[in-house]
DNA sequence: TTTAATATGGCATCTATGTGTCAAATAATA
DNA sequence: TATTATTTGACACATAGATGCCATATTAAA
């Protein structure tokens, strides 16, 4: 499954160009021109696995934003640019928890390699690229998934959330963190709606279905 | 604990740059000017926290000393130095598995900052998820407990209950303590119910039961 | 030995999860 | 657009599992 990228920077043409260049080394780029749009994005967009951010933007400041994504969603890596080269900015936004810090002009290898260490790391997109064990796997550019080399269809919903405890196996996720994930920020609807999908997918992933454990008083996680 | 810092570079004067200015930020620096002396102290010394790899040594080069580091202790964090500016050299680093990579001259306080970052994430990787004792072993990230290498199966308050205990080990916790931690401060029913449940704990610890020792008119405590 | 505290087995009750079903929402098709 | 098929979310009920409590046995201390 293709990486998703959020990138917040005003300049149009400095964000084709990184978009460009992202694109083609097969992210999936999601592009916001101002803090606002940024914030709209990061909320409504599902499984964001990165953020690029600008720290000179319009209306509301790369800093800002970096202190909100970073207290929602932790664990998404934020790499901050900056035409500016001094020191107390950086500080500043290390502290603040930026993941990585690249100065303009910067050389698009580079930021790729940055992209690529900083998502090596995270939980987050451990297992993005290639899911593959000996009971399933997954071609994520057909977006379909084999059980012992059969095809298994699966609706957008039942797909996104295999995916989901696939990428974050042997971790015991609770509802919340399911529903946030899955069903996006946004949704508040009734928890036990997952217990009804896993019902579903358990059924189309036998006879494996006892892969996906209930984790009793949490939630759900999935074993390889 | 003060953190230490393996800073290998030839250049003397760089060399001893960093470490002054480290050395004031608190942590414990240790010198190597070749090749040969970093391999040296870094089979010889324990618990190094990070390692500085200057690019550019005499006798053998940084990137090979990269790739030795990384296979023998790939937790331990590698930031490279480097005066080129090249960018298929930057990526040849990341690839090894440099966790960063900063081109000289760089100003001491970016170089700081990004030490803070790599060391807070290399603790908290490894503490948050799991906890060892010679007899049991806690994965918190998958809600489970082995006793011995095999899983035990706990319900919730069992869960909670040895979390509470191996918190607290060997400090002697009342039923109180004990209700008021595991069950909420809301809870108001009978304390002999902890004994029940220290009953059923005992019983899937087996055979290491009495690690739970009763304190006669206080409560319960666990050795460990 | 007496007394007080703890250990244990069993059971009634409570809770969380599994499952079938259905209506509403959405997507696909004519 | 109208019609049909699929997907989705929610609910009610069944069920497995967890919990709390009690009566009785056992142990430790005085």
């Amino acid at each position: 499954m293709r990486n998703k990228i959020l990138v917040v920077e005003d300049e149009i043409r400095m964000s084709n160009l990184i978009k460009d260049f992202l694109v083609t080394e097969n992210y999936e780029i999601i592009q916001a021109f101002d803090g606002d749009e940024a914030i709209d994005l990061f909320y409504n967009t599902k499984n964001i696995s990165l953020v690029i951010l600008d720290v000179n933007l319009p209306i509301r400041d790369g800093w800002s934003l970096l202190r909100e994504f970073k207290t929602e969603m932790p664990l998404v890596p934020v790499i901050m640019l900056t035409a500016r080269s001094q020191t107390s900015d950086e500080l500043f936004g290390f502290d603040l928890g930026a993941d990585d810090y690249i100065t303009k002009p910067f050389n698009m290898k580079i930021l790729v390699a940055r992209i690529r260490t900083l998502l090596n790391k995270s939980i987050i997109s451990e297992t993005t690229s290639k899911i593959e064990y000996n009971w399933i796997s997954l071609d994520s550019m057909a977006h379909k998934f084999y059980i012992e080399n059969k095809e298994v269809i699966l609706t957008p919903i039942e797909y996104d959330l295999l995916i989901y405890l696939l990428k974050n196996k042997n971790i015991a996720l609770t509802r919340e963190q399911i529903l946030n994930s899955v069903w996006g920020y946004d949704y508040y609807g009734d928890e036990r709606t997952i217990d009804t999908h896993v019902k579903r997918l358990r059924k189309k992933i036998s006879p494996f279905s006892d892969k996906i454990k209930t984790v009793r008083s949490i939630g759900y996680t999935i074993e390889v």
